[in-house]
DNA sequence: CTCTTTTGCTTGGCTGGCCAAGGAATGGGT
DNA sequence: ACCCATTCCTTGGCCAGCCAAGCAAAAGAG
């Protein structure tokens, strides 16, 4: 079964979107990725992108806010306000960093910890999910292309010059 | 699966994704891709996810508005509520429909078909932009791979049984 | 013809996520 | 020592997007 079934394919793109296939194709899938993970996640208790931030958390232990923001690439309002409500649910405790005023330092809770397995669960489930029926070689190359994307998408960004030291 | 190389490649993936690698870098990419589309849409008057609706409503005309929701795959308050705004905003009209006292016909005003070139070279520069380096081959793979995965996460949505008319 | 179910849309509430603006503390230059 | 630029974080405002409830109209039972 390779499922070339003529059922519903090509989902009709707009005909406006003729000039970025690809790009439609991928806003597409990544919505129904992240509906498909925030399904998982609200078992756990979360909501889609705080596992992402908890993961962080996880590898690094106490973090300087600055880092997470560096490392996952976000506002930093909106990193500030994704904690306040993790914070609130007891996932992560925040406290002044003693040497820089200006700072704060966050790490997650026993509670936060506890989540981890939970997490880990959901997204190699949904990984299997999501690529039934590709290949160990078409996973790669999937995860090549998308890698050489991200590279396009980030040096348009802006800041090219990243890869900072990460002491974590 | 070798990418042991020391560069900078993988933006260091969180251990706790090492289940989801490609579920992870597909997060990523997309949101650098809508932040991306983000910034060439604000110029003409958008907010990302819009354009894809007024695709839509260029694609089809009048139109009610639960075609929109089903072929957006959105849920359905999100689209009334994206409706408001942008017929505040003038790029949109909506009127009963006449022969289902329920329902709303939409359709784009003249406003809403001027931005249509707009957004089309939107489209067209960041799908350039974000493909670059990457040759007709590689394009074509990762379309195909992504139709994929979009498959297998359609599916896992619940509602295998979809392709529905779409009289448009 | 009535009662029930289904369809269409709206409102309220909540999150992730952005930008813009602003307040502290730090650090660098002179 | 001083002042200014930078860094770190917060607040407020806004939008996409979800879910849960709810209401009104249409379509199916009985």
């Amino acid at each position: 079964m390779t499922a070339v079934e003529p059922v519903c394919t090509e989902e009709q793109l707009p005909s406006a979107a003729r000039g970025g296939p690809v790009g439609h194709t991928l806003a597409r899938v990544s919505r129904a990725h992240r509906i498909a993970m925030g399904r998982r996640l609200r078992d756990l208790g979360l909501y889609p992108g705080q596992e992402l931030m908890m993961m962080r958390l996880w590898d690094c232990g106490a973090v300087r806010q600055s880092e997470l923001i560096q490392s996952l690439g976000l506002d930093p309002s909106t990193v500030t306000k994704m904690l306040q409500r993790l914070e609130q649910c007891g996932y992560v405790h925040r406290s002044p960093d003693p040497a820089d005023r200006r700072a704060v330092r966050v790490e997650a809770t026993e509670r936060g910890q506890a989540l981890r397995a939970g997490v880990e669960d959901a997204w190699s489930d949904l990984e299997a999910s999501s690529l039934a029926g590709l290949g160990p070689a078409e996973r790669a190359e999937l995860a090549r292309l998308l890698g050489l994307v991200a590279d396009n998408l980030r040096e348009e960004a802006g800041e090219a010059g990243d890869c900072p030291p990460l002491n974590c």
